[in-house]
DNA sequence: CACCGGTACGTACCGGCGGTATGTGAGATA
DNA sequence: TATCTCACATACCGCCGGTACGTACCGGTG
């Protein structure tokens, strides 16, 4: 995680990973297929860490319109750290191959923003509309939400920025 | 350009690019520094390429708002197209290293999606905002909606779908 | 206790790839 | 004609992902 965070996946050689880890290559084949493999592990515990206590936000009781919104602000917190934004967000798509990324995406924080959306139809905040969709073009949205963040000169300022922009947005597309 | 679109950056080797091209390694390196150069030469190609005509889009007379709307689908399109889709959105990212792109992106897709909030903005279109936030939302949200459909399985009904959900995103934002 | 199979590594090596150093022929120049 | 430069070609290097093979240890079995 923290090589691939910090080089990237392909300025990352197996020969500095195992020498981090004082075992040998032999190790690493042992435990990984390969690279590839050892990049999935990566991407799957950083995931893991970072989801659940998301999830518990999302679905916890209270007025569905804050909670979405808190949990909105969370992510986008979230998608600031190095290790999502280089590993999750960035190398992920491309390392693993599109249709593999999205697939692993469906449990992780795809699925997080489709139940946020569900809930929020659910609760009659916002109009009908096809959940999956609107959850992919929220997402991508907030990526690049997070990445115009990450590498703003005031941080501070274009997060607050973001996320208001982002509010707008949802208001426009709540029920009057 | 053929190549980086079908095997994507790491998956292309130089040999087979010279082989194709039917020189040698020592003329490659004549006209471009290294890998990564032959890489933004493709970018830049594809880019200018792809923009001018959307541009002419955009900047035409008539309505605004309906100008606008024909651009963005325009702009849904020819991010469906391989090359766009891998080599823009995907790749260039990573390879170039995100700020580059960024720097890359000012005067390509992201220039031009700024151009048309701008241009919505000063016809009164839409409330007030920070150009600069919405138009990197609206960018991240498109690319999204075009990985979707991209990658759908009834891509004219996922294109149909994705259509609907940013117009509605649209109008939510439009004034009353 | 000897034997054995499997697990968990370590070691040595291969092939491919990006990059470089150097050679070379054709034209421009003086 | 001698020289210089440009536009390549050729040969080679070092790194890196991956593989083949060797080996120490450990629990079970006769």
């Amino acid at each position: 995680m923290h090589l691939f965070t910090k080089r990237g996946y392909a300025g990352t050689s197996l020969d500095e990973v195992v020498k981090r880890a004082r075992v040998t290559k032999g190790a690493l084949y042992h435990h990984f297929s390969g690279k590839q493999a050892l990049f999935e592990a990566a991407f799957t515990q950083v995931e893991t860490q970072s989801i659940s206590s998301l999830t518990a936000l999302i679905t916890a009781d209270g007025d569905p319109w804050e909670t979405a919104v808190g949990g909105l602000r969370a992510y986008v917190r979230k998608c600031l750290e190095p290790e999502y934004q280089r590993i999750i967000v960035h190398e992920a798509p491309v390392v693993m191959g599109w249709e593999r990324w999205r697939e692993a995406e469906e449990q992780f924080s795809f699925g997080l923003l489709r139940t946020a959306v569900q809930l929020l139809v659910d609760a009659g905040e916002i109009e009908e509309a096809p959940v999956e969709i609107m959850a992919r073009l929220l997402f991508g949205a907030l990526s690049a939400g997070a990445s115009t963040i990450a590498s703003s000169s005031d941080p501070k300022r274009t997060g607050r920025e973001v996320e208001g922009a982002i509010l707008r947005v949802l208001e426009g597309l709540r029920k009057k």
